[in-house]
DNA sequence: GATGAATGAGCATTCATTCAT
DNA sequence: AATGAATGAATGCTCATTCAT
């Protein structure tokens, strides 16, 4: 009966979202929440914003959408960082770099938009606040510990040292997105000397 | 009954203003420019809308005038390191430190935010295009030069350091205006690590 | 293996079209012209949307066959008036019971939504005042007057006689369709009353 | 402070709010609860949108006290009767034609398209719900049961002659609003004879 | 100076309709 | 014939701005 197969019409939603999904990152990073309109997603993506209503039921639904698949992906980033070689302080290095080259900048943009603006609904709200240092914090404590012993890292509370450099982190990412105004991207060996011992 | 002279009725309008921009930036950090609304800021300072209008003829002019203000500011916390006592290095954590108190935070909030927005008026973008950290390199140049050759401050291109140390700096500020998702602001020292000799 | 032949098709085409319009005139009935999305009879008929539009042109068109049904109908009804049974009253009688009987409801509720309808094709409205009440007075005067002649039925104008009773017979089936609010359909002798000499 | 007193103000408010209600529930009645739009109200009422929504916050709201109005009137009506001067039979003459000179026909009929509309929000039907035709039944018990006494009202239960009698009254009142189709309002001596001795 | 009623441009969302498959 | 992706006009609602008082 029907003209496209299930998996034809199967494949033009998955790709429709995945477009209209990474133009709705680009514009909401860069214009905010409020500041973000349907139609600029929409024209962004290439589409009527009637069939951006087609894909996603409210901009709300969309902003929650974008914000799940963020925290996926930084949960991801994170939980890579053991399958980087080397001693504890290169792979902190690596990951570093790897946070640090942008490409997942849109999203901790993102993120951040979120917990600084005040009209993000309720749900969304929630959503962010699981995505709590705290647990990056446990992800990481046994290779801070790891390295301590090894005498790379400073001694002291672990759990400090590494609340404090990624927050360094991702304010860095946040604020760089755009490389505007002068501001440079400080170099990795300059950060870790930060936690380090040199 | 004597009606108010020229001064007082002066002195009125200023204090109005003040009013009227403290609560400005206050709702501009917190919510972004397109997610501030006229109402919003009349509501905070306890004025009505209509008001407003009074003081400020759009929405665009008090937005101008509080990236002035802003940038203003700015330039004189930069410049009053200087008067600061100490080595060059204590100078610079004095500065660090007053700087992550977060008073002037807003400030920093609503250039970043008028930074990443796209939304914002050309005449506003070309204001913060000269609030750009070669400004503030050159004032802290000298201090610099001073720490190296008292071998407090890491070798190196200064320019490069400071421009590093800046960002590091203003990133926290953005990221920090709620402290929320558990983020932790790095005690000032571990900062220091980054430009300084141990 | 033989392809159907043409009356085949005609007659699953007029399957559907039948189909289609039972889900539609439910709808109207209930929602409202406006209040009536072509989704909405999609759904209820089982089809998709798009199918829709094989079948009818438009919105309109739908619901302009439908009311020429509803005029069709209204006048198979009263016709068959006499070829019911027994006295004029008698006749009378047994026509109340089957109007009132709901089965007919929606059509009146749809002829009623439109007349009432401000918002409805005016090619609409224009069939809609083909089916004016001086027909169906024509039809039943020569039975009233032999009620009237035999006694049964009150003296006096007999066309005013049937304007009202079918008046009073109209607006009960349009405020029935749901049975809702406590309203309790009048017994048909009752409503006889108003026109039979006790 | 106020440049216009309070007083003032208040009357403007009032005034402004009695007569978008007026222009609201004329357009309700005709149109239908979807059928309406908010501008179709503010033209009516010869304001703008904009003040529509300075004065009700969403289409709901003001389609609720709409409703609430309406019930109350509805009460207020069906009380007044017994005010009425006469016997019962003669109280129930005037109450009749009262409610059929079609002042209070917009409220009717704004109820029952609240009633048959299923796209109401429910906190309206909610407040239809409590118009229960039973509380009018309560209210006319003692005089249906009066009028049955000195034998000027047919015997039988009162709850069902009167039940009877008031959806007849309401039929003929949402059916009559623009007195199209032919149709003709029976008069009220007419429809009395289906509940008094002849 | 001060207020809030009033306006209208702009944005989120819905829905009739078209069309490729 | 049948489906559902796609479009855009229309609608509810918000908010910057103006203005009478």
């Amino acid at each position: 009966m029907a003209p496209l197969n299930e998996e034809q019409l199967h494949q033009i939603r998955d790709e429709r979202r995945d477009q209209i999904m990474g133009a709705a990152i680009k514009v909401f990073a860069h214009r905010g929440i409020a500041g973000t309109k349907m139609s600029m997603i929409a024209a962004e993506a290439g589409i009527s914003h009637g069939l951006l209503y087609h894909y996603f039921k409210s901009k709300e639904e969309l902003l929650t959408k974008l914000v799940e698949e963020a925290m996926a992906g930084a949960e991801d980033a994170i939980s890579s960082i053991y399958r980087l070689p080397g001693t504890p302080l290169e792979k902190i290095r690596a990951f570093s770099m790897e946070m640090l080259d942008e490409s997942g900048a849109p999203y901790f943009m993102l993120i951040h938009q979120v917990r600084t603006s005040d009209g993000v609904p309720e749900k969304v709200k929630e959503l962010i606040a699981h995505y709590n240092m705290d647990r990056f914090i446990e992800y990481m404590l046994p290779l801070f510990v790891e390295g301590q012993q090894a005498g790379e890292i400073l001694p002291g509370d672990p759990a400090e040292l590494i609340s404090a450099y990624l927050s360094v982190l991702s304010a860095l990412m946040v604020l760089n997105v755009q490389a505007l105004g002068g501001y440079r991207m400080p170099k990795v060996d300059m950060l870790l000397r930060m936690i380090a011992c040199l």
